[in-house]
DNA sequence: TTCGCTTATGCCAATCTGGAATGGACAAAG
DNA sequence: CTTTGTCCATTCCAGATTGGCATAAGCGAA
């Protein structure tokens, strides 16, 4: 039995002043809706309603009952247009995790433009590299590189993240350019931490060969602003995602190096808590999101 | 499933922290906790609480509806608590159907000790001989003479109202006292028309012999105080009940006639409406009458 | 009278509930 | 590092409940 529906239905029929036209109007049928009213009566303990074959008219306690029932629908209903209102609309506070890089160069400038878009949004961007529990942190969402861990987390994906080596002009007159992974044994690299802990650089060839190359170079960081800076400086080969790289090789700071050779995308995900019910704050964000990144979103961020 | 139920689990669940010990403050399974929450979450069509192994917390949405349902759960108490009050207390409306004399005589004095005793308590009597329908008169308590109908209504027996024959001593003294139902035949009768239409009077004799007698006279009154007036002045015999003739018979302005002779008791009944959930100002109202009503109540109303 | 509309009730299949047991995950303690 | 304890989610099953259909009965209107 469910008492709020027992409720809604005591109003009805205390308006229409019958149990038929009542239980139309909610949709059932109409011995439920004379049980249903019984069994509140029973649960109060008092009579709400005089039957006669006529109709029904309140009792004295029912009159009184029905004005506290019209309040607690009211109540009901506000309670679940809250819920409904915070669904619909995108609104409400967005806490948004994302690795360092990524999130500076891209996903900053796309979030301000969201922000602008959706005015009542408060967005807090939270800067990790590592994969943070998304429950404990309280982060509706989460942009993570790379292939995700099993998880009961939700996700979606929202593109592909390429890589590339490259090397400062001035690097490349002094010590050669590589033309395949194998000359990599001569070359200073700079290793990203994070993803190449274990210094290797994974080459697809041209002909779908994967090739796995050791590396080793003077210098190792977790920040790939700080490797691309170094490579800039001519101090070795950068393994780097193109948006990272992007500008640097436009500008000719930095030239690709083995460009006939892959390097492993990582897939970008935008990963929540919870795959089932996400508010529409989240899942509004997570579109727009895939409508922004394109097939070239790395070369022009703020396209 | 019970909405309200669901939500008064969801408010001990944020309370807590935790579904098991919500659960077990409920004093339902942890299982079943899980379940309605998680169709309050289906329901509402977002997700109320954040799910750890740890424990829970209330998302942003469910800590909105966390304050509703708190308002919820207060009005719906108080509705409880409104029927309740209404349901334990004897306060309200009371209204009373009785017979003209009997009411005049006998429940007028009564009534008012019980308004006495029960200052909230707002009576309104209504002097009808013939049966109203209880229901479309909205009538609380009907005090009825005589057999009860067929009726689903409900019922309590208060007492026993006898009945006598008596005369003025100046008619008995023209006219002769009669000693046997069969003396009747040449004396005048005053006749009740609503109980006695068919003009015959029902004598049992001291053996339990019945003896319908057939009686004529110069008056037919639905009165019962008319009668006792029309007696009073010598126009006859009337069969009158003992409260009624009382006082005339104490102070000698009337005489019993036939002693010997019986006639048919009436039961005296209390009628409500609907024989189930009956609210305690009628219980009540009943229950004290049966107290005050004694083996000789008609003897002295105002005992 | 007959008709139409109302509420109350018995009955039955389908559904749903609620509890026990299990699994899995995590945190604190040893 | 392992153990232990706690907590949430899921599965499964018996039992209760629901909701609708059909029906009865009462009452007012035509």
């Amino acid at each position: 039995m469910d008492r709020i529906q027992a409720v809604r239905l005591f109003i009805r029929v205390v308006d229409l002043g019958s149990f038929s036209k009542a239980a139309a109007d909610l949709g059932l049928g109409q011995p439920s809706a004379t049980k249903l009213v019984a069994q509140l009566e029973k649960k109060l303990g008092s009579r709400l309603l005089h039957r006669s074959t006529r109709g029904v008219t309140a009792t004295e306690i029912g009159a009184l009952y029905y004005e506290k029932c019209k309040l607690i629908a009211h109540h009901v209903d506000e309670a679940e247009s809250v819920a409904a209102l915070l669904q619909s609309q995108v609104q409400g506070g967005l806490r948004i995790s994302t690795s360092v890089a990524f999130g500076r160069r891209v996903l900053v400038p796309l979030v301000i433009r969201f922000m602008k878009q959706n005015p009542k949004l408060q967005i807090e961007l939270s800067f990790e590299d590592r994969h943070v529990d998304l429950v404990a942190q309280g982060i509706d969402v989460a942009i993570r590189m790379g292939r995700l861990a099993d998880s009961t987390l939700g996700a979606r994906h929202l593109g592909i993240n390429p890589w590339l080596v490259v090397a400062a002009p001035a690097y490349l007159a002094q010590r050669g350019t590589p033309a395949t992974p194998a000359d990599l044994a001569g070359h200073d690299a700079l290793v990203y931490s994070t993803v190449q802990g274990d210094a290797r650089w994974l080459f697809t060839g041209a002909d779908g060969q994967m090739q796995p190359t050791a590396v080793r170079g003077p210098l190792r960081s977790n920040n790939l602003s700080a490797l691309l800076a170094a490579a800039r400086g001519g101090m070795g080969l950068a393994a780097l995602p193109w948006y990272v790289a992007h500008e640097s090789v436009k500008s000719g700071a930095v030239l690709p190096v083995l460009a006939d050779w892959q390097l492993p995308s990582q897939e970008i995900h935008a990963v929540f808590p919870s795959p089932r019910l996400v508010p529409a704050k989240v899942t509004g964000f997570i579109d727009w999101l895939q409508g922004q990144i394109g097939e070239r979103w790395w070369a022009d961020p703020v396209a």
